[in-house]
DNA sequence: GCTAAGTAGCTTAGCGCTAAGCTACTGACC
DNA sequence: GGTCAGTAGCTTAGCGCTAAGCTACTTAGC
């Protein structure tokens, strides 16, 4: 279905490679510094327990935030494509359709624009116009202003299946997040955009040319 | 560099594509469920403030934290692969050659393993195992017990160059996470465990053929 | 005015993935 | 012991992306 790739901690599903996985397994759960609300292990306990196994030098901690938030974005970005087909688009192209909603009347930017904010190519950007034009959710037209231009604004047909998608899609988030209660939600919410400003921040001090 | 492509709420980044969106954004910092921990708002705040303004009979909240975690992870995604490159491997090879580094010694598996655990089609690991193979990291040999079969092992250059990278990979989280004080990180690290064992079991329940 | 640098959008080559189909082999059933 | 569904790994076609290069146009400097 969709395709993707992706860093940090593998996934993991069904049995462990090796014999005997489980004792160090269980050992991890205690190991680890957040024992506390769940009481339920993951997947992640048990990668992390590997690498405490075989690398004790190292600290794992780490891995299993940026582990779980890995995986719960691929699983939740391949839940939300599945669900984007009934309407007849992909992921890249709701994205379009979902920016060009959300600015406002009269819903149209231009290409830039949006590659600018989607942070695409313009070669993927004219992709993925080519195929929503050519599905007739929006229109190009050429911006009085600058002959060099285009303007991209949603059709009819775009405006409506943009605002039925986007519910779905919701409803698919506000489910997986029924998880949780109302405060712990909001906890969750403060610290990943305390942790998303952080990590931009530590990125721009980073490497070279 | 990575190649990509995403769900949910798209990325923005500059200015926001038309006039006068201040005021409403910074409303809705104060609408948000979160204004607690941070103090500061970030780009997910400007998204959610504009569905909240075009849509506002829509509960937007599950949005901002699933797309903190979808930014997050394709921020912290990137960077890791930028890392990996100075180790001559992509994140595709980094999470094979991790996989069989923390299943221990004699760090073997076989391709069908590798490919479950990394939930990737046989075509894609083919793919992966070729370029590790020629890059000296790791060899196929046949599997003595089942003719149909391959085991998979990491070479000691393969094991050395896991063992680095996983390091500095780990560095660059450690340093991101740093943003947050260990309570919350501990704190993040359960509702993420929480959220992600709720988030695959509403998934079991779902549509299907 | 003229030129040079910058910008908008499109095109092409290459990459890594999926999906589907292939051969070779295994193991359970009669 | 012959058959036949199941499994392992590889191959191919197609997709969506990036990176790099293109033309057309705009804008700043002289």
């Amino acid at each position: 279905m969709p395709q993707q790739n992706e860093p940090g901690i593998g996934q993991d599903d069904e049995g462990e490679a090796r014999t005997g996985d489980e004792v160090l397994i269980n050992d991890a759960a205690r190991t680890g510094d957040d024992a506390r609300t769940g009481d339920e292990r993951d997947a992640v306990d048990a990668i992390t327990a590997q690498w405490n196994r075989e690398r004790p030098d190292l600290e794992a901690r780490p891995m299993a935030v940026f582990g779980r938030i890995y995986r719960l974005s691929r699983l939740m970005g391949d839940r939300m494509e599945k669900e984007y087909q009934r309407y007849g688009i992909g992921r890249g192209e709701f994205d379009v359709l979902a920016t060009l909603r959300r600015s406002g009347e009269p819903y149209t930017l231009s290409p830039r624009q949006l590659s600018a904010t989607l942070m695409l190519t313009t070669g993927g950007m004219t992709g993925r116009l080519d195929k929503l034009e050519k599905a007739g959710l929006l229109e190009r037209s050429p911006d009085p202003g600058d002959r060099r231009g285009l303007r991209v604004a949603l059709t009819g047909r775009g405006l409506d299946v943009i605002d039925r998608a986007v519910g779905s899609g919701l409803a698919l988030q506000t489910v997986a997040l029924d998880g949780l209660d109302a405060e712990e939600a909001a906890q969750l919410s403060a610290l990943l955009r305390k942790l998303l400003l952080a990590t931009e921040r530590t990125g721009a001090s980073s490497s070279g040319p």
